[in-house]
DNA sequence: TCTGTGTGCCAACGCCTGTTGACTACGCTA
DNA sequence: TAGCGTAGTCAACAGGCGTTGGCACACAGA
């Protein structure tokens, strides 16, 4: 507020900060508690505290607690591009990707469940699902005018899961592997995606 | 606590209290309240605002927020019997049940957006899951083994499109006619249903 | 008419929240 | 060695939270 911010977001390739550590350790704890608690819960003293640093450091880095939970949570698909692989196998192939990326890391978790109370972070999730889902479902839908439909119903059966097995925790959905939930979803995904309207 | 407490929970039918206005407007806010805003955002004041009643009436009536959100929160999914619908029609008659079942009332969400943040609110979930919908999927399902299995993937995309539709607003999803997701979805909890094990 | 119980409001409690500003310690450069 | 910007700590703020206890009124049964 005072102009004393040094706006570093962009910092010069190869610099480094002295600050650098515990930049690091407050993302790395923002992440983990946003994952856990959701956006009201996770306070910024818990998450300072897991960092081992004073509350008072998290607002000198990041403003306050949404600027804090922008720069925490950044979620990049990496969506393959799915008229690379066989027609046929394009559902199965976007199950076996958000599984791996659910599976590694908590930042999906983080923001659906930020995104389930948090204004803010539901329109975070809007703009992932636009920017980086539809282009992809465009790709393989030859009629642009089911594109929307067709991509938010893949998006429904793909967060539900997510839901179900990692925010809810509905035991036989925590329980099933992974080739199992790819061989249930993928003719899901795979019909929402080519099947005729119906 | 100092036993000046009614404990009327179970009240002889008929019989009426002066409160009972004043009971139901609690109820009724703290409905719309927790759909709105998840468990950690509404307030008891907030909701007391909306009922037009002093916040200690809410403590006095439900003890604590536990309690409210206990007494306004009560999910009788009514799910019909599938064994009495044409073996191939069940998927879309459990899709239209619960279409119908979301657009009527809120509690539903409440449920959703608070199940995502809050562990009581997960459990409770669960429970709905265990005690309302396995039963029914039980019994069109003959081998007993492949049940929580089959039923939770029903949940996964029910509960995921009730996600993207009426928490994160996902605008296609959000435009849907009830008729068009019916059409979509029932072939997929039909194949959930009943198609042999993957 | 008196009395007791249910109903409601008010003011306050202790706690936790995001956020701020002043103050000290480090490490570089001149 | 002096000076300065950065890194970090500490204590406090204003406000919101769930929750509590006391007090005032209304209405029923005696």
């Amino acid at each position: 507020m005072t102009g004393s911010s040094s706006d570093d977001s962009e910092v010069p390739s190869g610099a480094t900060r002295r600050s650098d550590a515990t930049r690091a350790a407050i993302l790395h704890a923002a992440r983990e508690r946003f994952a856990a608690d959701g956006y009201e819960r996770a306070t910024i003293r818990s998450i300072a505290k897991d960092a081992r640093i004073d509350p008072s450091m998290v607002m000198r880095y990041y403003g306050n607690k949404e600027g804090l939970f922008a720069a925490a949570v950044s979620v990049d698909l990496r969506l393959p591009d799915l008229s690379a692989v066989p027609r046929a196998e394009m559902g199965r192939a976007l199950v076996r990707h958000f599984l791996r990326l659910w599976e590694g890391n908590g930042e999906l978790t983080a923001m659906l469940r930020v995104g389930a109370t948090n204004q803010a972070g539901a329109e975070r999730l809007r703009d992932i699902f636009r920017e980086q889902l539809l282009p992809v479902v465009g790709r393989v839908c030859p009629d642009p005018e089911q594109v929307p439909a067709r991509a938010a119903l893949c998006a429904s059966q793909v967060l539900g899961m997510s839901l179900t097995r990692y925010v809810l925790r509905f035991p036989p959905a925590a329980a099933m592997a992974p080739e199992e939930l790819e061989a249930w979803l993928g003719p899901t995904l795979q019909r929402y995606l080519t099947a005729p309207s119906p």
